[in-house]
RNA sequence: UCCUCAGUAGCUCAGUUGGUUAGAGCAACGGACUGUUAAUCCGUGGGUCGCCGGUUCGAGUCCAGCCUGGGGAGCCA
């Protein structure tokens, strides 16, 4: 207040003309106006008063006299309509405000006179941060095809979809941090950069710090890591199970949620070289209370997603998928279906339907089979235990009828395997000898089979795809749309 | 990696049994319009037909190879 009068009497002073006293007032409010979120601005309008907005223009309309002007900063889905009286600016500079230009806008917040959104700012001053040309920039004010805007990755965050899909994405990330943190799991570090080949869970990425020109070689031809930088091959790693069960076997209940690699050539909408993955593993808990911690998160995660994503997720139902908002409630009001591995056999053989792959106890299930149980047969998700030995990991709980393991798959409508989990083997001679039957070299996991020789404990864990998991709260069908920038086979870009 | 479809203007696509100067909508640009909602109306410019060979008088169109992308499968999360 006391600024205020000072600046009045200065004016006065000065002998300031109209157009001075516009300039100056401009500055000012630049000078000390304090910038309003888009978002805070419709969740508590003050109707009235003077803002101060920032953000990147999505679409300019209007006529000689006067412009509209949609801004995003993307603080949420919904553009602010910025009203600019075409008299009160320079030409040039509404002639700049092209789509995707950068901008600082002062004036009054108002109810708006036009349909379509209930708040309006009278511009009293703009400021153009950056200029957009409009020929050379790559989005244009209408929609574009998911695999342009891929191309485009650098880019396509200014977009409704793509904000909306990383705006959810992070309420994801932080909501699994929440959950985990809430029932008193430990958030733990496992290595991205391992020693171990054993985990078995695909192709590696190597890490060297080696001259690939010049490779040292032993006498029988194979690589020479003695010298390297950690004195042994070492590659990205394609699970933090292994290390976590180390956690859990002391801290109670820790989950892992980082970087994972895979060095496959999976060419698919499923599958990314460089994802994210979360992994809890729990002492004491067997695989029932595995299959219900799975359950149970996996609808916390959706109710979060309800409670704080409404407005992205609505968004997203209208323009990508109509039955998002409908399967996600489905999800969350239905109990999974609990099934075993021998009788998902027995439906898949019940039913009239020709399968490509034969149905027979002992093979893996096929992604026609599992979207059959969850699509068809009983159209809610699904998890199914008890499988195969011979088709599962070494780690997983060796039932007693000699033939099947602890493991459980929990089956997504259209995704497809989302969580893959089991009770583990504790027993250190059963463990020793699956993995010795495997041919699997022991003595790199001398540290996991220590801990079934010391306290060993009945324990329990799974993986969740973290990008599987945003496709489907997303509505989304490629994976390369839920992650900023996707690796893929042939693509590292950007 | 396998099967399959595609690659033509900035974007989305059309382009006939191989034939003369390759089109449309949108976008952009110029103009009109006193409150627009992917504004509207009139006009203008814009092309290495993915790349490299081959067949042919003649190839966007046919053939071979390669590259890239989509969908499906496998592997998996």
């Amino acid at each position: 207040m006391n600024i205020n009068l000072e600046i009045q009497n200065n004016v006065d002073l000065l002998e300031f003309s109209d157009e001075h006293f516009i300039i100056f007032t401009r500055l000012f409010f630049f000078i000390m106006m304090k910038r309003t979120k888009v978002k805070e601005l419709f969740s508590s309008p003050q109707l009235g008063s003077d803002v101060l907005v920032k953000g990147w223009v999505r679409t300019k309309r209007g006529n000689k006299n006067i412009v509209f002007i949609a801004l995003n900063d993307g603080s949420t889905i919904n553009n602010i309509q910025v009203v600019a009286d075409t008299s009160l600016f320079d030409e040039n500079l509404i002639k700049d405000i092209t789509t995707g230009a950068s901008l600082a806008v002062t004036g009054k917040l108002v109810s708006s006179q036009g349909q379509g959104q209930n708040i309006e700012i009278n511009a009293s001053a703009i400021e153009l941060y950056g200029k957009c040309d409009a020929v050379a920039y790559p989005l244009q004010k209408k929609g574009h095809s998911m695999e342009f805007l891929r191309e485009n990755a650098h880019l396509r965050f200014r977009t409704n979809t793509f904000g909306a899909v990383f705006r959810i994405r992070h309420s994801m990330a932080f909501a699994i941090h929440k959950y985990f943190n809430d029932k008193g799991f430990f958030y733990l570090h496992t290595p991205i950069i391992t020693g171990s080949d054993a985990e078995g869970a695909g192709e590696m990425f190597h890490v060297t710090a080696m001259d690939m020109m010049k490779l040292p070689y032993n006498d029988d031809g194979t690589v020479d890591f003695s010298n390297d930088f950690f004195g042994k091959q070492t590659n990205l790693t394609v699970s933090g199970q292994l290390e976590g069960e180390l956690g859990a076997l002391a801290l109670g209940e820790i989950y892992t949620f980082g970087p994972t690699f895979r060095a496959e050539n999976s060419n698919t909408p499923r599958h990314l070289a460089e994802f994210w993955m979360i992994e809890p593993e729990m002492a004491f808990y067997d695989i029932t209370d595995n299959m219900d911690l799975a359950e149970d998160f996996v609808k916390y995660l959706i109710r979060y997603a309800f409670e704080n994503c409404r407005e992205d997720l609505e968004f997203l139902n209208k323009m990508i998928d109509n039955g998002l908002l409908e399967r996600l409630k489905f999800v969350l009001e239905n109990k999974f279906v609990r099934i075993t591995y021998t009788e998902a056999i027995d439906i898949l053989t019940g039913s009239s339907k020709e399968w490509e792959y034969p149905v027979k106890w002992g093979n893996d299930l096929q992604a026609e089979h599992e979207r059959y149980l969850v699509e068809v047969y009983f159209r809610k998700p699904v998890i199914i235990t008890d499988y195969p030995r011979e088709i599962k990991a070494f780690y997983m709980k060796q039932n007693d009828d000699g033939k099947t393991v602890k493991a459980m798959d929990v089956l997504f409508p259209g995704i497809g395997e989302i969580i893959g989990g089991s009770q583990r083997e504790e027993i250190y001679d059963k463990l020793l000898s699956r993995i010795r039957e495997l041919k699997l070299p022991d003595k790199d996991l001398w540290w996991y089979l220590e801990t079934r020789k010391f306290g060993t404990a009945p324990h329990s864990g799974f993986g969740l795809g973290f990008e599987r998991f945003v496709l489907f709260i997303t509505g989304m069908s490629n994976i390369r749309d839920v992650i900023p920038f996707p690796r893929t086979p042939k693509n590292a870009e950007f």
